[in-house]
DNA sequence: GAAGCTCGCTCGGTCTGC
DNA sequence: GCAGACCGAGCGAGCTTC
C-alpha cells in the first residue's frame, strides 16, 4: 500500500515534469505574473508546504488558471521521461493513479479547498516531486538556470544526487530573487504550533528571515537535500544487497541487511584466505617432497655406486677372514642367502645395488671381481660427486631397501657384512655417512681402510678418528670430521630376534633406523661422545621402505618412516644406477 | 479503531572547513 | 565569522496489524 502511495508520488512527478516541461513558457508568464502579485505559483506552493513552516503565502489563494485547474478526482497520467538517462535507476512507472492529495500537490489548488491536514501530504507529495525532479536532471537544470539565486544553485548542487525541485527555486523567484534581498523575517517560530498550521498571517514570511538571509528556509532546504541524499544512498544500499525484498523494506531493515551481507562476506573473505594459505602451504611442501625426491634420487644413485665398489672391495676379504659377529641375523641371512646366492654366483656379477633386486638390467653392469681395486676410481668419482652434491647432505637419504634382498649379498661367513658394507660404502664419502661407517662392522670398516688406503688414501680423511675403535685407522694429521664411536651393529642382531620373532630380514634401513634411534636416546652400547657432530637425523636418510611388518613391531623405525617421507619412496625393479647419467 | 512502525519534515544546536 | 553539514528531538501522516 505504502509502496503503491510511493509509486502514484513518483508518477506524480513525472507528470508534473511533463506538465512543466510542456507549459514552460506558459508557466513562465505565469510566474512572472505571480511574482508581481508576490503569490506562488502551484510550485512555489508546494515548496512552501515542503518547508511546513507557517508563511503567509501559503495561506493566499492562488489564482489558478483555468487550464491548470485539478480534477476533482483522481487522474491518471503517462509518464514520460523528458530528461536524460536516469543514472540513479528510479523505477518510472508508466500508469499511476494520483490521489486527491497528490493531485493538489501537482496542480495549484485554492486553499480554500484544501484541507489543513494536506499540509503535510502535500509535503510528502513534494518530496517525491523532487527526487523525480533529481532524476530528471536536464530539466532541472532548466530551472535552475531560470533561477538568479546562487546560494540556491549550490543547494541544488550540493550533494551529487541533490533533490530540489524547481519549484522551490521558483519559491524564491518571487521573493526578489535572493533570500537576502527578502524582507527580514521574525524570529524563528518553534514547536509544534508552528507546523501544520501556520498562522494565517501573510507578514510570516518576513519574519522567517534573520538577517534578511532567509537562514531558516536555506536550512530547511539543505536538510532536505541532506535527508534526501540520505534516502538516495538507502536505496542504493538496497540495490547492491542481494535477496532483499524490494518492496517493503525499511531503512532499518535494509541497515540490518547489509550488515548482515558484510558479514557474511567478511566470513566468505576469511573462508578463501584459509583455502588460500593451505594451498600454498601444501604447495609449497609437495615441492619441497619433490625436490627430496629428487635429490634422493640422484644420491642414491651415487652411493649405489659407491656401494657397489666398496662391496666389490671388501667381500674377498670377508672371504678370507670372516668376522666372529655371526649373530642371530646370520639364520635371516642365510635363507636369503641360499636364494640368491646361487645365482649370483652364476653370474658374479653385482649386477644392481646391494638394495636393487636382480633384474633385467642387471647385466648392465660390467663384471666385477672381488679384488677389483680399480673400484676406487670409482669410489673417487663418487665421492666427488657427492662433494659436488652440497644439497644432498642435508637430506642425507638413501633409497629403500627390499627386505629381502640385502641379505642375498651375504655369504654365510658374512651375515651382516654386505648390510654393512653397503652403510659404510654409501657413509664413507659423504659427511652424513661417516656416522654410519662408525656404526658399521669393524670388519667392513677394515676392508673399507684397507680400500681406502690402498687405493684412495686422500680420501681418508672423511672418516673420523674415533671410528678407529671399530678398527678404521686414520692416518696421523686427518682432520676428524665425525665423533661417533664404533657402534658394532651385531647388538641390533641381538635385539631382532625379540623383535620379531619371524624371520625378518634386516634390512638397510632397518639397520640405520635402529642406529638413528640409538643416537637420538642414547643405546648402552653407544659411546657417550657418539654423534656429536652429526645429527642423527642426517643418518636417518639410509632408512627407507621398511617393510610392513618392520613398522609394525619396531616403533623405533615408525618414526623414522613415517615422518621422513622420502622413506616411502620404493624401490625401482631395474637398477637406479642406470639412471645417474640420464 | 487503536497501537505500533516507518518516514518525512522542521527546528535548534553543534561542529567543521574556509 | 560564515556557510554547510551533522545530529537529535518533536511532530504529523501513512500504513499495517491486532
Amino acid at each position: 500500500m505504502k509502496a503503491v502511495q510511493h509509486r502514484s508520488q513518483d508518477t506524480l512527478l513525472f507528470s508534473t515534469l511533463l506538465y512543466c516541461k510542456q507549459d514552460e513558457q506558459k508557466e513562465k508568464q505565469r510566474l512572472e505574473q505571480l511574482a508581481e502579485q508576490r503569490h506562488c505559483d502551484v510550485n512555489y506552493n508546494s515548496t512552501l508546504h515542503i518547508n511546513n513552516v507557517p508563511k503567509a503565502e501559503e495561506r493566499r489563494p492562488l489564482p489558478v488558471p483555468p487550464s491548470l485547474a485539478p480534477p476533482p478526482m483522481s487522474i491518471t497520467v503517462i509518464p514520460i521521461p523528458v530528461v536524460a538517462p536516469n543514472p540513479g535507476g528510479s523505477p518510472t512507472l508508466p500508469v499511476a493513479t494520483l490521489s486527491p492529495p497528490a493531485a493538489a500537490a501537482v496542480l495549484p489548488r485554492s486553499p480554500q479547498t484544501r484541507p489543513d491536514h494536506t499540509t503535510s501530504v502535500l509535503t510528502a507529495n513534494h518530496k517525491q516531486v523532487m527526487q523525480n525532479h533529481h532524476h530528471h536532471h536536464h530539466h532541472h537544470q532548466q530551472l535552475i538556470a531560470q533561477t538568479p539565486n546562487a546560494k540556491l544553485q549550490q543547494l541544488v548542487h550540493r550533494y551529487p544526487g541533490s533533490i530540489v525541485s524547481p519549484p522551490q527555486q521558483h519559491a524564491l523567484l518571487p521573493q526578489g530573487g535572493t533570500a537576502a534581498q527578502q524582507a527580514p523575517p521574525p524570529p524563528l517560530q518553534d514547536g509544534p504550533v508552528s507546523r501544520g498550521s501556520p498562522p494565517d498571517d501573510g507578514r510570516q514570511l518576513d519574519k522567517k528571515r534573520p538577517g534578511g538571509a532567509g537562514t531558516r528556509e536555506v536550512h530547511n532546504k539543505l536538510e532536505k537535500n541532506r535527508r534526501a541524499h540520505l534516502k538516495e544512498c538507502f536505496e542504493t544500499l538496497k540495490k547492491n544487497i542481494p535477496n532483499i525484498d524490494e518492496k517493503k523494506t525499511s531503512n532499518l531493515s535494509v541497515l540490518r541487511s547489509a550488515l548482515r551481507y558484510i558479514q557474511t562476506l567478511k566470513r566468505k573473505e576469511k573462508e578463501y584466505e584459509h583455502d588460500m594459505e593451505r594451498l600454498a602451504r601444501e604447495k609449497i611442501a609437495t615441492q619441497q617432497r619433490l625436490a627430496a625426491l629428487k635429490n634422493e634420487l640422484s644420491q642414491w644413485m651415487d652411493v649405489i655406486e659407491i656401494d657397489r665398489v666398496l662391496r666389490q672391495t671388501v667381500q674377498p676379504e670377508e672371504d678370507q677372514a670372516s668376522t666372529s659377529t655371526a649373530s642371530e641375523g646370520e639364520d635371516v641371512m642365510d635363507e636369503d642367502m641360499e636364494d640368491e646366492s646361487a645365482p649370483r654366483a652364476q653370474a658374479a656379477l653385482p649386477t644392481a645395488p646391494p638394495t636393487m633386486k636382480p633384474g633385467p638390467h642387471a647385466a648392465r653392469v660390467p663384471p666385477q671381481t672381488p679384488t677389483l681395486i680399480p673400484t676406487t676410481t670409482s669410489f673417487i668419482t663418487q665421492h666427488i660427486s657427492i662433494q659436488h652434491h652440497p644439497q644432498l647432505q642435508p637430506l642425507a637419504v638413501t633409497p629403500p631397501l627390499p627386505v629381502s634382498k640385502p641379505a642375498a649379498r651375504l655369504t654365510p661367513s658374512q651375515p651382516l657384512m654386505p648390510t654393512h658394507a653397503q652403510m659404510v660404502s654409501a657413509s664413507s664419502l659423504h659427511p652424513t655417512v661417516i656416522a654410519r661407517a662408525s656404526v658399521s662392522h669393524p670388519s667392513v670398516i677394515q676392508a673399507v681402510n684397507h680400500v681406502i688406503h690402498g687405493g684412495g688414501p686422500k680420501h681418508i680423511a672423511h672418516l673420523a678418528p674415533s671410528t678407529t675403535a671399530s678398527g678404521v685407522h686414520l692416518a696421523p694429521g686427518h682432520q676428524p670430521i665425525g665423533h661417533i664411536t664404533m657402534h658394532p651393529v651385531a647388538h641390533l642382531s641381538q635385539h631382532l630376534p625379540a623383535l620379531y620373532p619371524q624371520p625378518v630380514a634386516v634390512t638397510q634401513s632397518a639397520v640405520v633406523g635402529h642406529i638413528t634411534h640409538t643416537l637420538n636416546h642414547g643405546h648402552p652400547h653407544m659411546n657417550g661422545a657418539a654423534a656429536t657432530s652429526q645429527p642423527a637425523a642426517a643418518i636417518v636418510g639410509k632408512q627407507t621402505a621398511v617393510s610392513a611388518q618392520m613398522v609394525t613391531h619396531h616403533p623405533q623405525l615408525v618414526g623414522q618412516t613415517v615422518l621422513n617421507p622420502v622413506t616411502m619412496v620404493t624401490m625401482p625393479s631395474f637398477p637406479i644406477s642406470t639412471l645417474k647419467l640420464a
